[in-house]
DNA sequence: TATAAATGAGACAGGTCTGTATCACTTAAG
DNA sequence: CTTAAGTGATACAGACCTGTCTCATTTATA
């Protein structure tokens, strides 16, 4: 019993605080007194459960992260085949950033402010770009050779990145609907040759 | 006369250092005091060349996205047909991405940490995206309508923006492979439809 | 109810931030 | 040479930063 019930509430309500803090501000921009702050929460809670700023960083991008992930579950699982899930990936990302409140990819803004590849930002950051990539890759790999789901994967993902990139600058419809074409074109040309 | 001769030279002096500051430690983590201190320079005559340090970040990416649009000029202009230009541009940003001081674009780096539209520091670095794609679109736009021109370069700009991110971590390489064949093939078919 | 974990509130330290002010000095232009 | 623009060095103000500490208080659990 190391902790209390609401416990782990509390931390996950500062969780979710410096998450829309950071996604609105920055993480540089965004002070650990605004974020106790707005949680309604004394700093001593705060330190108790993360090790530092850096440690509460880290953390807010693995849960979202996580959060990503279940949704992407449900995104591709309606679907039935690959094109079907690459297809409904790229239809999720048209909505997202057609949201009131999008305000870019926020492990895209994590690489930009930490960009030291061993620091533990970078790092959470990578990892989740990677790990949206390899389920792509994985996608794929049902219906093409492995070293052809790889590199197909790659350039899914250029555009999926690129796409949200755009959409920052206010460019996403037409982003991704160039991207989705591209991407479908890239699938169509791999069936046949398969 | 305005300013003495050496004047305008310690303000250039000023505005590269800070550059290579702020593409290595980024903007909000680079604090004045470094920039002059590493420039060499006393506090007052950066403040007397810059009225503040966001005026400062403003004129580094304008100085940055002019030096940019020269190199692009001899680019493309060594290239003679519009799918030459492109595939130069894209052959340029592979090179980019091998040089060993490769620390991302500074342009999106400064859209990741400067989220507000209206902010100074926004507008310049998205001025130069668009102006990346709208000279993408002009290549185009000698042998393709206008329409079709404007489409295309929307997602030739998709697959430079995500492979220049991609490239952060460590995949810039097979990024700008698959981009590049990517946009042949766009261009190809946009050909024969022409 | 008794107990201990968890919290809120706030002071505090040490540092850094941007931006301003002062003053002696250098250096280019007339 | 004279003059004034430009500079270097440094102190300073006021605010903010991260992280630590204390202590009274709340609250879940046994």
């Amino acid at each position: 019993m190391p902790l209390r019930a609401d416990a782990a509430e509390k931390r996950q309500h500062i969780v979710e605080m410096a998450y829309r803090l950071f996604k609105r501000d920055g993480f540089h921009a965004t002070g650990i007194d605004r974020i106790i702050a707005e949680a309604g929460v004394a700093k001593m809670t705060m330190y108790r459960h993360f090790p530092s700023k850096n440690g509460l960083i880290v953390d807010v991008l693995n849960w979202r992260a996580e959060r990503f992930r279940r949704q992407l579950d449900q995104i591709a699982g309606a679907a039935t085949t690959p094109g079907g899930k690459i297809a409904a990936i790229f239809d999720w990302h048209e909505r997202w950033f057609e949201s009131p409140d999008f305000q870019g990819c926020l492990f895209q803004h994590a690489l930009a402010e930490f960009g030291e590849p061993t620091h533990a930002v970078f790092e959470a950051a990578a990892r989740q770009k990677r790990d949206l990539q390899q389920r792509m890759r994985d996608i794929l790999a049902h219906t093409l050779p492995a070293d052809r789901a790889e590199a197909i994967a790659t350039t899914l993902s250029t555009l999926i990145e690129g796409a949200t990139f755009l959409a920052e600058i206010g460019q996403g419809k037409t982003a991704i609907i160039g991207a989705r074409k591209a991407a479908a074109d890239i699938l169509a040309s791999a069936g046949r040759s398969r």
